[in-house]
DNA sequence: CAAGCAATGTAAACAATGATAACATATCAT
DNA sequence: ATGATATGTTATCATTGTTTACATTGCTTG
């Protein structure tokens, strides 16, 4: 590909600033982020930005939506590989779930981050909903095969979605502690504790 | 109480400043809080807090610790107040970490916020800890007093920890969208499902 | 009790940042 | 081609965290 001396006009300003805010979510976390070294690293200046977002918070918006899809997508795949198979879905959505949030801590907090939900976020709630439904429907589904107890599958998704989401917290901002000194295979101890939840749900055999 | 017109001195800035912290958190949360604000309504100049802390990361350091050590003062009350009650004693620990979130969620967040560890955080960790290692007293003795199924009690005490924290997080987030529309009892429901949880640890009867 | 010392508060400055406005340049429809 | 629109730049401003030099107070010690 020919690389043009600088030319005016970027041609894809707006993800390669989704891109650059992304990196330097992940190498200085959100507190540090400032939207001139987002500019500076797509190789704009500091007032470009605000041609393709109103503001800092909208930047991370736009972030956030984008984290939800990857994650309803993986999610969605993993239902569609294990069919009839619901632990192995779940055991799936598990690993994804805390690998997205292993693999870029700052991000993974600016999506479940606290929201102006009437304003900058009304695009992200659906899809943030949508990744809860994606996680009922397999209850749901467990349920009416008799593979789980029957319940209420929207509560059994709450639990074992808030199981899931304290762990990825918990583990992100380091309050694990013993848990997470050098050697522990920390990710398999969580997995596996979210795996234990999930076979409360197993009919007993 | 006589009221001086101010004198130079304020007498008890340090605990002042913290109070006007935790105030400023719960109006604006933690990305619109500056210590210049807090500093106004301390009654005191921008440069004063200083005196008290290294920097505004020190200060939500210190908030965080004091949060801790209301937060393990109310779960070991709990614990005594319901002597071989395992299952009492984690409904009421329940009531207090939810309600902690709820009371001032910015503030909740700061004291589960990333640290760093090695310097302004260092006094924090180990009332965190604390916190963890009553919970995992909890189980260990309900599980030899056969009162909940033998099992690792840290690994039991991590489970129940991870579904509240998750809980929490994802209520003051605003991520139960579906659960938390106007008029549903949230709080109770909340408490419902950590109480579910808890069941799965009793012996069956 | 007075002198001086340490603690505590003030005021003024600086650099970094989010945001806006005036201006410049490229792209596109007609 | 030409104007209109989109996109990028530069200059500027207010806010904020932080530091430095100075002021005031309280406490200790002779």
């Amino acid at each position: 590909m020919k690389t043009k001396s600088k030319p005016y006009h970027h041609g894809d300003l707006r993800n390669a600033l989704l891109q650059a805010a992304l990196e330097l979510l992940a190498e200085s976390g959100q507190e540090n982020l400032s939207l001139r070294e987002v500019a500076l690293r797509a190789g704009v200046s500091s007032g470009a930005p605000y041609r393709h977002f109103e503001n800092k918070e909208a930047l991370l918006a736009a972030l956030a939506e984008g984290g939800f899809r990857r994650l309803e997508g993986a999610m969605a795949e993993a239902i569609l590989k294990h069919p009839r198979h619901p632990g192995r879905q779940l055991r799936a959505i598990s690993q994804v779930y805390l690998g997205m949030a292993e693999e870029n801590p700052p991000f993974f907090k600016v999506m479940f981050g606290p929201y102006d939900e009437e304003a900058t976020h009304k695009d992200v709630m659906p899809v943030c909903e949508k990744v809860f439904w994606d996680l009922t429907g397999i209850f749901a589904k467990a349920m009416s095969d008799k593979h789980f107890r029957k319940q209420d599958p929207e509560r059994s998704a709450l639990s074992y979605w808030a199981l899931l989401h304290g762990l990825s917290m918990l583990l992100i901002d380091r309050k694990l502690g013993g848990f997470q000194r050098p050697g522990h295979p920390l990710m398999g101890l969580l997995l596996e504790t979210a795996e234990r939840h999930a076979q409360g749900f197993l009919i007993s055999v």
